[in-house]
RNA sequence: GCCCAGAUGGCGGAAUCGGUAGACGCGUUGGUCUCAAACACCAAUAACUUCACGGUUGUGCCGGUUCGACCCCGGCUCUGGGUACCA
């Protein structure tokens, strides 16, 4: 039969899945050997044919060390938490969980026909609570731990505390927040637990602070630095503004010099460990502190500006000082006389967006503060200015400005005349500043002609000595922030008492996420699970509850308020002290008004529950009915409050759920029974309010429940963290997951990870490195400190596949619509108010190189994508009647070619023109994406080829590592060199024929050329070249007419990596056992079948190849030349010249200087 | 600006250690088969030149090292990627 790569392909894909042909074994002899592709998000698009790329190359690397004879463990699982769902969710109302599901059902679909050889059976998704239980767990170990400097790892903090309580704060050397205090023993112990754990949130490797965030108002959400571009959102291209929230942080600075280091140690592309280097920014220099000069009237006096610097030999060169505008001394700093100045200036910087700073990095701008701040090595006065190019963020937010070594110092003391001292007799400083490092001092005190090496260490050793400064390392590098403000993520598992965050039990875990109505912020720009209804953690009840969900605490908890009637409502605690003492005080002394109408209002005389002087947040309402949420609220002289503030009230309380009605004093004075009956009226239309009594504050997260009077309900609920883990979090540890994918008592097993160790060979885009990649050796190194893993780097080898793009199809369309065409003596005239034309590409190419510009205005057309369906590849001729089909708005339209028009369906030719009848589109590669038409989706071509073929195809390519743009058109080359492998097995007649016959020796040859090139070629990710080589030995078995078993079994075993399926059949065909092929012993290669008696020597002169001459490789050098000098074609090309120097390299070359 | 990678026929690419540049595939051209088309098969295919044998040039550009350079060195140009007032 012919070769049938449907069946076939069918077939085995089946036979795989129902044998688990390629589940990896856990306790084995075998050495390991661990292949992993970058965990993908099944997003809704599905794959194209760019996608499988690093998946085929890992699995026929996979397929190989099988036949290897290696424990081969290549798993593939889904991070499927993440934007996409959840915006498609918030469009939609389908939740995030049912989309995914979809999505991956049809991804997981698309892998199978490809036939890859995963292990399914350690399948894993971020979005499961089975596996986001253990992401939760790990950041609870985070939580739990602070990185000592002094061991040089992270540590469990029960180890600081005990230190604290022995020793105080002394002796500890820390990564940790700048603000630490300093205590001892006893004044630690004497501290409330609340400051204790306020204090210790400092070293926490996961901790909140309030940082400056990427905020991006249109997607709702935080951005982590990587996921922002030019001050535009990576996703969806929207503004990104800088804004200040409390948020969780991930201490990776902590981690910054071994994440450094670590580069060193694995086998990763160049460029990707640079962009790592860069983004760590590790910068060795000095940390220098300037005194204030103090002013006239004092100010100033004590007060120091500390600067970074990587210069500091250059410190004499120091003719003024740059603070960042948001410095916190400016106020201090700007004088009287320049308080206008600096005010103007901080004003226009903060103005500024992003964008507009970047457009004008050029230009130089700043303000001189009047103050003045003293050089610690020579003394001298210099001016303290502020200016934008001095980022807040970095060091300390304060540079010394050396104008003669740094070009952005040299062009703001140029802008503004201020000195420019040269320090280094070579440099050269009349038009830009020269940074070298060459030379000698001079001007430059004690350090005058020293060299650079010795200068720096001298300067750095007088700041000591003067205490004015020390050597500093500095890292670009910030804390990575660990909270998104989304619904389709990781809920942390912390829960807020008094402010401060505290982790839920270990044994509450996972902490489910909630159902929502919604997936998007509340009015208030709290975070989706704010909206979760009775989403608390009650802390006195756990006990009782045991390990029930917390979500189930929250239901229980609604349900017994629903039981008992009791409508409560929540004030905030940190001021709940002082509110109750308020609403004590209002309540025994009561305006005449309140009292008049509370004896109205109380003991159920309108038929609900009343109550007075009721905090609410923030607020004391004046009268309250909690079950219909209606507050009262008198106005008049009791609370002098103006009107702005009346309404900010009105709003709160709105929120929390309530609506409020305002009376006047006289109101109630002149006609108290009117005001009484129209709150009855009100109180009779109001629904019963919904027992939620969970709403978050706006002013702050850290609720609990009061009684209504006051009085601390016991055992009380407490508010969950409303942010979600960000998209890393979930695949910061997922290679551990697969070692031991169903355990449910560990993250992995210890077994499992002593056996797995680490990922020997990593395959993904580039476009990780400095968010995966780096947040993945992190917490590994993280997890190694804790003893819970055992390598230091968990991605030993990495390939960067490159990307493939596109080939989009333009078609030029006429600017302006239905408005520039008409057709005047048959030729197409710009006239008004007639059809669209479209262009062909030779004739706008001739257009716009012949012709006229106001011919080109007048015909002005724009580029659009046409689907690359209507288009043939080979030619790019548009297929005019498929387009009008998709497009039937050009049905009239007039489709303009160099040789005539195409006008509903008929050519008109012009006069005397030879040019082109056909309309042609214009290639151009881009990225390829659903949005430009250019997508090639592999499930066409499984259909017209097979998967074989397809994974074939895919490496040949080219280079894994290259992009390069994709192009069915080389495909045909790949299915007949399949078919022709088919072929040896069979006859003319397609009958299966194989001879049991000894092979010949150049069978013999070619085979094991095959076998070396091979294996070769897979060692080095070369696959591009080893299907040229597979191309070679089959045209070459084929012109030998080799049909003999032993040689065709081996090249089934060495093909059947990259082709499988067709390699299963014909191993089966062979005689063998079906599913054997996958562990058969990979085939040994002996060379002795490759020695050859004669070697074709090229002969050449002076360099250049003239003729090959076959020569007896057993000849010695010296030999060989009298052979080839003897040769009559030599000497014909040698033309009577006599040879100046022979040069033969034996086995390889004769080189014939004449 | 800085850092990194790359540039080879009409196209994708090969040349693994400084040793025959253009393997393999696509496309194109010619042929066989066919009533015809498709498929399949055979042959040619870097450019220039020559009826042909052959000759000349040729791996982005300029120069160097070497018996010999796509490969090593120096200087550029262009393309792609990363990154940015990082002190």
């Amino acid at each position: 039969m012919d070769y049938q790569f449907k069946d076939i392909e069918k077939k085995w894909q089946r036979f795989w899945a129902d044998h688990q042909t390629f589940k990896a074994a856990d306790k084995t002899t075998k050495p390991k050997y661990y292949v992993l592709d970058m965990f993908p998000y099944p997003s809704g698009a599905g794959l194209h044919v760019g996608h499988p790329l690093g998946y085929i190359a890992s699995d026929i690397f996979s397929r190989y060390k099988r036949l290897k004879g290696f424990n081969v463990l290549h798993p593939m699982g889904y991070d499927s938490f993440g934007l996409p769902a959840e915006q498609y969710a918030i469009q939609t109302g389908q939740h995030p969980a049912i989309t995914t599901e979809a999505n991956i059902a049809t991804y997981r679909r698309q892998l199978d026909q490809i036939g890859f050889s995963f292990d399914w059976s350690r399948e894993v998704r971020t979005s499961s609570p089975d596996y986001y239980k253990w992401t939760q767990w790990i950041f609870m170990q985070l939580f739990n731990s602070w990185y000592n400097k002094d061991a040089d790892k992270a540590e469990p903090i029960s180890q600081l505390v005990a230190h604290f309580e022995k020793n105080g704060s002394a002796g500890i050397n820390a990564v940790c927040d700048e603000e630490i205090l300093s205590f001892t023993a006893d004044e630690w112990k004497a501290k409330s637990t609340n400051e204790q754990l306020a204090e210790l949130l400092k070293y926490r490797l996961t901790y909140l602070r309030e940082s400056t965030v990427n905020w991006c108002p249109a997607l709702g959400t935080v951005l982590a630095n990587d996921e922002v571009k030019d001050g535009f959102s990576e996703r969806g291209g929207f503004p990104v503004e800088q804004k200040k929230m409390m948020q969780w942080s991930m201490r990776i600075t902590a981690y910054a010099d071994r994440l450094l280091k670590g580069l060193d140690t694995i086998d990763w592309p160049e460029p990707l460990k640079e962009m790592q280097r860069n983004w760590i920014g590790k910068s060795v220099g000095a940390l220098v502190k300037f005194k204030v000069s103090p002013l006239e009237n004092g100010i100033g006096q004590d007060e120091v500006i500390e600067v970074f610097t990587t210069r500091a030999d250059t410190i004499f060169g120091t003719t003024f000082l740059v603070i960042a505008p948001e410095h916190e001394l400016v106020s201090t700093l700007t004088t009287a006389e320049q308080k206008a100045a600096i005010e103007a200036y901080i004003a226009q910087a903060k103005k500024k967006s992003e964008l507009e700073r970047m457009a004008d990095a050029k230009t130089v701008s700043g303000a001189f503060t009047g103050s003045y701040a003293i050089n610690p090595v020579n003394g001298e006065k210099v001016q303290v200015w502020i200016a934008d190019y001095v980022l807040a963020g970095y060091g300390t937010g304060a540079v010394m400005a050396v104008p003669s070594g740094d070009q952005r110092d040299y062009l703001f003391a140029k802008q503004f005349n201020l000195p420019i001292i040269p320090i280094i007799d070579i440099q050269k400083i009349d038009n830009e500043a020269d940074p070298t490092k060459e030379g000698h001092y001079i001007n430059s005190g004690f350090i005058n002609g020293l060299t650079y090496k010795e200068a720096t260490a001298a300067v750095i050793a007088k700041l000591e000595e003067l205490g004015a400064g020390k050597a500093k390392v500095n890292f670009r590098m910030r804390d990575a922030i660990f909270g998104r403000q989304r619904y389709w993520g990781e809920p942390v598992p912390v829960y807020f008492k008094d402010g401060l965050p505290h982790l839920i039990k270990e044994s509450e875990l996972p902490l489910l996420l909630p159902e929502v109505d919604k997936y998007l912020p509340t009015e208030s720009g709290e975070p989706p699970l704010a909206r979760a209804e009775g989403w608390k953690y009650e802390g006195a009840r756990n006990n009782s509850i045991g390990n029930k969900s917390a979500k189930h605490a929250g239901e229980e908890a609604s349900n017994e308020a629903h039981l008992t009637g009791a409508y409560r409502e929540t004030a905030d605690p940190r001021y709940y002290e002082l509110l109750k003492k308020f609403s004590l005080e209002n309540r025994k002394n009561p305006t005449e008004a309140e009292n008049i109408l509370w004896q109205l209002l109380r003991k159920d005389q309108t038929g609900f529950k009343i109550r007075r002087q009721h905090a609410i947040g923030l607020y004391i309402a004046d009268f309250v009915c909690l079950q219909k949420g209606l507050v009262i609220e008198l106005d008049g002289n009791h609370h002098k409050l103006n009107k702005e503030a009346d309404d900010e009230r009105t709003e709160a309380l709105n929120y929390f759920g309530f609506d409020v009605i305002r009376i006047t004093n006289e109101e109630v004075l002149s006609n108290a029974n009117d005001v009484f009956e129209k709150i009855k009226e009100k109180l009779a239309i109001l629904e019963d309010r919904e027992l939620s009594p969970t709403q978050p504050s706006p002013v702050g997260r850290a609720l609990k429940k009061v009684s209504p009077t006051g009085g601390d309900l016991e055992g009380a609920i407490y508010d969950y963290e409303l942010s979600t883990m960000p998209g890393w979090a979930g695949s910061s540890w997922y290679w551990y997951r697969y070692m031991d994918a169903q355990n449910q008592n560990e993250f992995a097993s210890k077994e499992a990870i002593e056996y797995w160790k680490d990922v020997d060979l990593y395959i993904g885009g580039s476009e990780h490195a400095t968010g995966h990649l780096l947040y993945s050796r992190f917490w590994n190194k993280f997890l190694k400190d804790l003893g819970l893993v055992v390598e230091e780097e968990p991605f030993k080898k990495l390939i960067n596949q490159g990307m493939i793009q596109g080939v989009s199809q333009k078609i030029h369309i006429s600017t302006a619509g239905k408005s520039n065409m008409n057709l005047i003596d048959g030729l197409p005239v710009h006239t008004q108010n007639t059809e669209t034309f479209l262009m062909s590409s030779d004739r706008r190419a001739e257009m716009d190189s012949n012709e006229s510009n106001a011919t080109k205005i007048l015909y002005n057309t724009t580029e659009h994508n046409v689907d690359i369906r209507f288009v043939d590849s080979k030619t790019n001729e548009l297929n005019i009647r498929e387009y009008i089909k998709w497009r039937p708005e050009y049905e009239n339209s007039i489709f303009w070619c160099s040789g005539g028009y195409w006008h509903k369906n008929e050519f008109h030719e012009f006069e005397n023109s030879n040019g082109e009848k056909r309309f042609f589109t214009k290639p151009e590669v881009e990225k390829m994406s659903k949005s430009k038409f250019n997508v090639v989706n592999p499930d066409d071509l499984i259909e017209r080829y097979g998967a074989d073929t397809l994974r074939m195809y895919e490496m040949f390519l080219g280079p894994l590592e290259q992009s390069k743009p994709w192009n069915t058109n080389g495909i045909e080359g790949v299915f007949k060199f399949l078919r022709k492998f088919w072929r040896l097995f069979h006859d003319d007649a397609w009958n299966f024929n194989v001879s049991t016959a000894e092979p010949t020796k150049a069978e013999l040859k070619s085979l094991h050329k095959i076998i070396r090139k091979v294996e070769e070629d897979i060692e080095r990710f070369s696959f591009n070249t080893s299907v040229s080589s597979f191309m070679i030995a089959i045209n070459e078995l084929t012109d030998l007419k080799c049909n003999k078993k032993s040689i065709l079994q081996d090249l089934v075993i060495i093909l059947s990596p990259y082709a499988p399926h067709i390699c299963e059949e014909l191993w089966v065909m062979l005689g063998n056992d079906a599913g054997t092929l996958s562990y058969a012993p990979y085939p040994k290669f002996n060379p002795q079948y490759l020695i050859e008696d004669e070697y074709a020597y090229p002969i050449s002169i002076n360099g250049k190849t003239k003729m090959n001459l076959n020569i007896s490789l057993s000849l010695e050098p010296k030999e060989i030349e009298a052979a080839v000098m003897a040769n009559a074609d030599v000497n014909k090309y040698l033309d009577g010249k006599t040879p100046k120097k022979v040069i033969v390299v034996k086995g390889r070359i004769v080189n014939i200087v004449a």
